[in-house]
DNA sequence: CTCAGTGTTCAGTG
DNA sequence: TCACTGAACACTGA
C-alpha cells in the first residue's frame, strides 16, 4: 500500500539493512517501463562498489544515498515493495531489481504491476519528478495560513486537490478519504469555497493521520478502530462507519468512500 | 469470466 | 492555465 507511510516504512528498513554496507552485486529483470530509460549497464555501473551512506524520502518517492553520485530512486507505484533474503532462493515473484550487500543480504524490489519507478539522479530533491512535489506532510507541513491560501487558490474538488503531488506530496485514496472523513468535509466540495475552520480541519486531520500511521510504521492493524480505514475496502454494500453509513461514489478519477451523515 | 484497484502520466477536450 | 476524462501500464484476487 505505498503512500507515504509504507514508502517511508520502506525506506527505514531499506536503510537499516544497508547503511554502512558496500552494494557488492546488481540484479536486474529486462524491464524498460520500471527502469525509465535507465539502461541495466549505466544501473549497474552508479550500484556495485558504492557504499550505502544513508536515504530521504519525499512524498512518495524516496532514494539511497551511497558515497558517490548518481543516487538510485524509487517510486514504488501501487504494487512495489522491498524484501530481503540470503541467496537466491529467497527471490520474489515479479523481482525487478536486486542489490546484494557484503554481508551477503539481498534486498530485492517486486512490483507485480510495473507501475513503480527506479531512476538515477545526481540531486534527486532538485530534478524532476522529485522537485515537482509540492509541501511533505511529515517535512513541511505549511502552516495554517500558507496551507489556507494553497487550498483556497484552487477551485477542484477538495478530494482531487489532496491527490495532486503538486499540492501535497505522499497522499494517495486512503490518506485522502481518512483525513476528509476525519475533517468532516465532504470530498467534492470544492477546495476555493472552505471555511476558515474547514480547513484548520483538515490542516490537523493530515498531519495526525499521517503521522500516526508513519508513527505505527503504517501497521493498518494499529490504526485507531474509529478510522474510515477499517471500512473501506472492497466497497461493501452496508458498511457503517461510527454508525453511519458509508457512500462509494468516484471523486477526481478515483473510489472514494465518505460519511455523507458526517461529512459536510 | 469479469472487474476493480494503495499510482502516475499523457492525449484530448472544454 | 485550469480542470476533467479516459487510456495506458500489467497483474492479482474477489
Amino acid at each position: 500500500m505505498p503512500e507515504l507511510p509504507e514508502v517511508e516504512t520502506a525506506r527505514r528498513l531499506v536503510e537499516r539493512a544497508s547503511r554502512g554496507r558496500r552494494i557488492t552485486a546488481v540484479f536486474t529483470a529486462p524491464d524498460r517501463l520500471v527502469f525509465d530509460g535507465v539502461r541495466e549497464a549505466v544501473l549497474r555501473a552508479a550500484l556495485v562498489g558504492a557504499t550505502v551512506v544513508g536515504s530521504a524520502r519525499r512524498g512518495k518517492h524516496f532514494w539511497l544515498e551511497l558515497d558517490r553520485r548518481p543516487f538510485p530512486c524509487f517510486h514504488l507505484g501501487m504494487t512495489g515493495g522491498f524484501h530481503f533474503y540470503r541467496g537466491e532462493t529467497g527471490r520474489p515473484r515479479f523481482l525487478v531489481l536486486e542489490l546484494e550487500l557484503e554481508h551477503g543480504l539481498r534486498i530485492g524490489y517486486s512490483d507485480p504491476r510495473r507501475l513503480g519507478r527506479i531512476r538515477l539522479r545526481e540531486d534527486p530533491p532538485g530534478e524532476a519528478p522529485i522537485a515537482a512535489l509540492g509541501f511533505d506532510p511529515v517535512l513541511d507541513l505549511p502552516g495554517v495560513a500558507a496551507f489556507a491560501a494553497l487550498v483556497r487558490a484552487r477551485r477542484r474538488p477538495i478530494k482531487a486537490l489532496l491527490l495532486d503531488q503538486g499540492f501535497a506530496a505522499g497522499v494517495g485514496n486512503w490518506i485522502a478519504d481518512e483525513v476528509l472523513f476525519q475533517a468532516r468535509v465532504a470530498p467534492t466540495r470544492s477546495a476555493h469555497g472552505l471555511s476558515d475552520a474547514e480547513i484548520a480541519r483538515l490542516r490537523r486531520a493530515l498531519g495526525r493521520i499521517v503521522g500516526h500511521a508513519v508513527s505505527v510504521s503504517a501497521d493498518d492493524a494499529r490504526f485507531p478502530r474509529s478510522w474510515l480505514f477499517h471500512v473501506r475496502w472492497g466497497r461493501k454494500p452496508g458498511a457503517r462507519c461510527q454508525g453511519h453509513p458509508v457512500q462509494f461514489t468516484t471523486v477526481g478519477g478515483r473510489t472514494t468512500a465518505w460519511v455523507p451523515a458526517l461529512q459536510h
